[in-house]
DNA sequence: TCAACATATGAACAATTATTCATATGTTGA
DNA sequence: TCAACATATGAATAATTGTTCATATGTTGA
């Protein structure tokens, strides 16, 4: 794409050197979709609520859809997104899956998000 | 809600203190809307970008729509929604608005995102 | 091997949402 | 006051998404 493709104001020409900074500093397509698919996952109280569930410990799905009040099946689907993103892990453990928090980052930018909306 | 209205499997009986303890802990639902509704904000590539973007310095609306290749009003939309989120905010210069970053939870929320992803 | 249990999954539906288009609001200089 | 500019906004559309329902997969103990 070319700079010139497009001039929503006069302005442009004045600030061509912004335009440019902007577009060196910003990352490839692919980061900025990866992290947009990751805040998305953040994104919905279901999975908020799951991931405070894991916060106290690991549980089994029918234990967190219990906790939530929810049905199995809403549950399960909801873990295989938080599951892909990588932030719950599982494992078997006879007929029951265990799931928990696959890292601290899950605690780290929910505190973050906690921080902003508690001002 | 009573804590027996729903019973998913037969581990309830053995598990209820669990169930008890994520009662006790979980947010209440506005805190945890509240949370959804800030992460459903980074949760897209546009607003990712022209928060990104806003990281270099503060600009008006038409280097942001020129800076990311896109129309105004579809920056306009999406500023709209950064500004609610109290993400980002703005000034009136003349004929132009300024918007700039709110402060640096920003920052730090999408530093944290980034770490997830790059492991 | 079979019945009961625990979880996962596909399809369908309703609800939400990002962009576009047309237009309204607000500001400036002449 | 008026034309040109900068931004905001409402309506419409297409695409995405969370939950439900029915059912499939996988495990255990008898």
């Amino acid at each position: 794409m070319s700079l010139n493709d497009v001039e929503h104001c006069d302005v442009v020409h004045k600030h061509a050197d912004v335009v440019l900074k902007v577009h060196r500093e910003m990352p490839d397509d692919d980061k900025l979709y990866d992290l947009a698919e990751l805040f998305k996952v953040f994104g919905d109280s279901t999975r908020i609520r799951i991931l405070f569930a894991l916060f106290e410990e690991e549980m089994c799905v029918c234990d967190i859809a219990d906790s939530l009040n929810m049905t199995q099946s809403a549950i399960s689907h909801q873990l295989k997104i938080l599951k892909q993103s990588k932030l719950v892990g599982n494992r078997r453990e006879g007929k029951q899956i265990i799931y928990f928090l696959a890292d601290d980052h899950v605690r780290t930018i929910i505190g973050q998000g906690i921080n902003h909306i508690e001002e």
